[in-house]
DNA sequence: GAGTGGTCTAGACCACCCC
DNA sequence: GGGTGGTCTAGACCACTCT
């Protein structure tokens, strides 16, 4: 789906500051939950106006990277926000009910890549990975069994009390302990029947249908980091896609 | 998910230039596939800066209703357009091959709205509707079995000879036929297995995992028109969906 | 070359937030 | 009241398309 351009022949000057705002992004140097710098002060920095300034955070705010907030400022977004909480999860009760899960840990060992995980995550093949099992709960109703996958080289000395403290959300984990904010996803969804493991998690009788979500997930510059497939009741619940 | 919010108290003149453009659209003033009049020309009509309608245009391009081209001028989308063509269709093949389906019309029935689809197409339970049902084949194998409903005093005289011309795309139907442009649709996916009458049309055996897609698609001025429910086999094929 | 959208600037003023 | 983002304007110039 991400498709490498040819060379434009043309450069606007908003391009050249959002990709220097999101180095410093990259950098650290303003960081997730804070303010960057007014407009003005941008516009002094970069040199150019304070309109081209605004132009280049607009489009990092329709991406979801910044956060403008009238008479305030403008903040770098995070996952650890309520209103990002819960930012790429789909799946609601067909109830209209808001949906606040609960994430019970199953399993976190460490293991090697296969092909197709290498491949997604964009490291060598066997490279060492971290494998994570979680049951996402609503209302004491286990409705998706989760199975993470992360690089360990960028994920050095994770274990399991450090992502206990989190056990709401894994992104804003990754964003607190490893600096790590994802901006995007991929999720290509099957329908699949449970199989024996999947059916005890879940409690339902295997051969249920399940939705079979596989996500990939980036940070900046579109780098991936996280792989997961995720298994999903759908008894009461669905999976929610806005097409514009 | 579409709320109604409280009367803003400030509304800024570009966002009443996106409603007059809306209007123009609706009252068929320039109608899919036709350029509008030039930025210069609106800004004079409408007696403001050329700066309000670009930011009107903006907002309405961002919307996928209007499409800029740089040199030759704005356009109203269409579905009609072979980019457009399959703008909502998001099934594809994990070959990561071009989709290109074939329509092949099932049966095209009168009935009367149930409870749900009436909610759905905000009209009176029990109302005439038409009910089509179709399968989309890709290279000859079926693939999603369609059922869409439709008001039938919206769609006046709709035959099966009339849906045979279009067979491609129900939206460049909708469009050249009754004038209505679909701009956007919410999704709600669920796992089910294959009843014996789904089973066949998909040739997999009943009890078969399949996607259960249903659809409601939107007019201008967020009007409902159509209820859709997708059954789809996902061997070789997934929902790709990019979360941003 | 004429016409279109696209970029960039500079400045004025408005709405919102907080001290 | 002072700072922030949000709107609106006017004008210059650039890139692209077609004739």
């Amino acid at each position: 789906m991400t498709e490498t351009l040819p060379p434009p022949s043309f450069r606007p000057l908003y391009e050249q500051i959002k990709i220097l705002i999101t180095q410093s992004l990259v950098a650290g140097e303003w960081k997730p939950g804070e303010a960057i710098p007014s407009e003005v002060e941008l516009a002094a920095r970069f040199r150019v106006s304070q309109g081209t300034v605004r132009k280049a955070i607009d489009e990092l705010a329709s991406e979801h990277i910044l956060v403008r907030r009238q008479g305030k400022g403008t903040y770098v977004a995070s996952h650890s926000e309520p209103s990002y909480q819960y930012r790429f999860l789909r799946v609601m009760p067909d109830s209209g009910e808001k949906l606040h899960p609960h994430s019970v840990l199953v399993d976190v060992r460490k293991g090697r890549a296969s092909a197709e995980i290498a491949r997604a995550l964009a490291i060598k093949a066997a490279s060492p990975v971290h494998v994570i099992l979680r049951v996402l709960e609503f209302r004491g109703r286990p409705l998706i069994l989760d199975e993470m996958v992360l690089a360990a080289s960028r994920f050095p000395g994770l274990t399991v009390p450090k992502l206990e403290e989190y056990k709401g959300s894994m992104y804003s984990f990754y964003e607190a302990v490893y600096g790590l904010r994802m901006i995007r996803a991929e999720e290509r969804i099957r329908a699949v029947a449970a199989d024996a493991g999947a059916a005890a998690h879940l409690r339902v009788v295997p051969g249920t249908p399940l939705l079979c979500v596989d996500r990939i997930a980036f940070t900046y510059g579109d780098m991936p980091v996280e792989w997961r497939r995720g298994l999903c009741v759908t008894d009461g619940f669905s999976y929610f896609n806005e097409l514009a």
